[in-house]
DNA sequence: ACTACCCGCGAAACCGCTTTCACGACTACT
DNA sequence: AGTAGTCGTGAAAGCGGTTTCGCGGGTAGT
């Protein structure tokens, strides 16, 4: 467990003839050290291979050099390479700021468990919450001063730094291009509408039906819940309801998919009877026949975007929610 | 950052009249302490919120109650819903014990990098690797003594406890089910062959081939790497060089959609014409048209089984590697 | 009754780094 | 020349636990 033991303090002030708190001051750029007993110190800390101990430099200091990544446990982690991506891409910035991601897989919505409690102890730096369904636990952390990032927009309007995917923007050009092909009775099938961006990506659905000087009729607007199974259901229903209806945007890929299958299975042809548009620009998009014409976010940016507002907030400056832009990608079903 | 002062040992000390070396003591649950003497300690604790401060018991100790999830960059963490299943049920696991994840996605391939030198200080008391092409860096952090566990079977056989989805038995399953549905002419795509999953999936191909009687004709084995793409290139491959072909196994059900994709656009049936079985079942398997026959793996409980290790070897005990069964879940493609 | 142990417990050292404090040596201003 | 600031630096006091060491009292063996 400890093979090597690693030289201390003392070792390098004695090698580098120096005090210790010369040492600290070095090795924390501290820049009142005569430049000549830095570069002794420095030779030292090459020579002898030293590499602080962030434990006792975390205790010391009331810093430990760490952040948490608060995932909710609702979240289809089980299923959702979203999460996935955006925390590797939040570990990768952070890492390259000597910072380490902490991971917590936790039910965001009790203000009294576990993870409250251990945010709240300062054993982290700060955390960076993806949240879905409630607010609750980041606004309750709010009052404790922890630095946070929010990973999607809050629900309340916490003055909390936030990063997100234009959502509203997005199903706003992907209604748009369902208009500009013709399509004249356009339905949606939303995500989980607890959560805020399903109901952006269902303004920007509504502003653009709204442009088009209409109002959309009662029952094209489906209430999934990014599943597969809520698609295929909600499309059926659809058809029942609207056998005319020719444009479909849905809220993720996965239900655009499942809105395909059972458009064939009853004998919609897509795009040509029906088109469909989807959101996230998933790798299913592809897969699907016809493949996806779909709005594609960019996960990873949205990651390392939640990576460098806490860099920024640890370091003390001021900062402003993050959003990312969307691309229409068209391929064949609409 | 500090906003609630929390109670130390010296605060619960006195308040149960006894030492801090007793609080200690009861706290760590040494049982040489007298019932009442350990009994006013834990009022003391309760009353007062008392919540022992990790990182200073870390330095003391020399424990920091941290375990590394080590993700190889190499690794498509990016698409893949795969690793961060895995990795929230190692999480889960771990959390209920006590023990915080912090995730590192980095290049494991490198003996020397940043990873290397943080596993080696002592910081984490232990490292979960999900590893792929190389050992390398495991294979050198072994003389350390550092408590390891691998989440996928290793190259060389390097003691270290792994965990791993039973591969050979289930592309066996899979393989054998073709031979039920009396395919006689039967395909492999296999996955990235540099990986040991890969290697164990034809294996258990081969053997159930091999009970058949014959050998694989040359060019029934292709070389994929669990891309859609490769998927689809090499099933054109193959419908080149065996038209006859009436059954392929795809090492997973990526390959497996992209296969159905290009045998549907050569104008082949599935499952009539050939069937397909896939490996993983992944969300994509029941998105699919027609739905894929796979290989059902448990994820989760793979992660799970990798933080139980883990714990175990905290513990001193004497583990085994722990391999998870597979299921063979029969759908439409064969 | 006397020595030999064992047991429960507190004092104090210690983990490795950070930070305050104060001191000596300069520079600067009247 | 005298007072007042800077500036670089080291000594030392923490940070909040853990752990060694040894002591006093009780038990046991003879």
């Amino acid at each position: 467990m400890v093979p090597t033991p690693r030289p201390t303090y003392t070792v390098i002030a004695k090698a580098a003839g120096v005090s210790e708190a010369t040492v600290s001051r070095v090795l924390n750029g501290d820049d009142s050290v005569h430049p000549d007993r830095a570069q002794r110190v420095h030779e030292a800390v090459e020579n002898l291979g030293y590499r602080k101990n962030r434990v006792a430099s975390a205790l010391a200091s009331g810093r430990s050099g760490l952040i948490a990544v608060v995932i909710d446990d609702d979240l289809s982690v089980f299923s959702d390479p979203f999460w996935g991506t955006v925390t590797s891409g939040v570990s990768r910035v952070l890492s390259e700021n000597g910072i380490h991601t902490v991971l917590m897989v936790s039910p965001v919505g009790s203000v009294d468990g576990g993870v409250a409690h251990y945010l709240k102890s300062g054993e982290v730096d700060g955390a960076i919450f993806f949240v879905l369904h409630s607010d609750a636990l980041v606004n309750n952390l709010k009052k404790s001063g922890l630095p946070m990032v929010i990973a999607g927009t809050p629900h309340s309007s916490l003055d909390i730094p936030f990063v997100d995917t234009d959502n509203f923007g997005g199903a706003y050009a992907g209604t748009k291009h369902l208009i500009n092909q013709g399509c004249k009775k356009i339905a949606i099938i939303t995500g989980d509408i607890g959560t805020t961006a399903a109901k952006q990506r269902l303004d920007g659905y509504l502003q653009a039906f709204r442009e088009t000087g209409g109002v959309p009729a009662k029952g094209l607007i489906c209430e999934g819940d990014y599943s597969l199974e809520s698609g295929m259901e909600n499309t059926r229903k659809l058809l029942a309801d609207h056998p005319d209806v020719d444009g479909i945007f849905a809220s993720n890929d996965l239900m655009a998919a499942g809105a395909v299958t059972v458009l064939q299975d009853m004998g919609r042809l897509v795009p040509e009877d029906v088109k469909v548009v989807g959101f996230d620009d998933a790798l299913i998009a592809q897969t699907t026949r016809p493949a996806l014409t779909t709005i594609r976010q960019d996960v990873v940016a949205l990651g390392e975007a939640a990576g460098r507002l806490m860099i920024a907030q640890l370091d003390g400056e001021d900062v402003q929610p993050f959003i990312t832009t969307t691309e229409l990608i068209i391929r064949a079903s609409a």
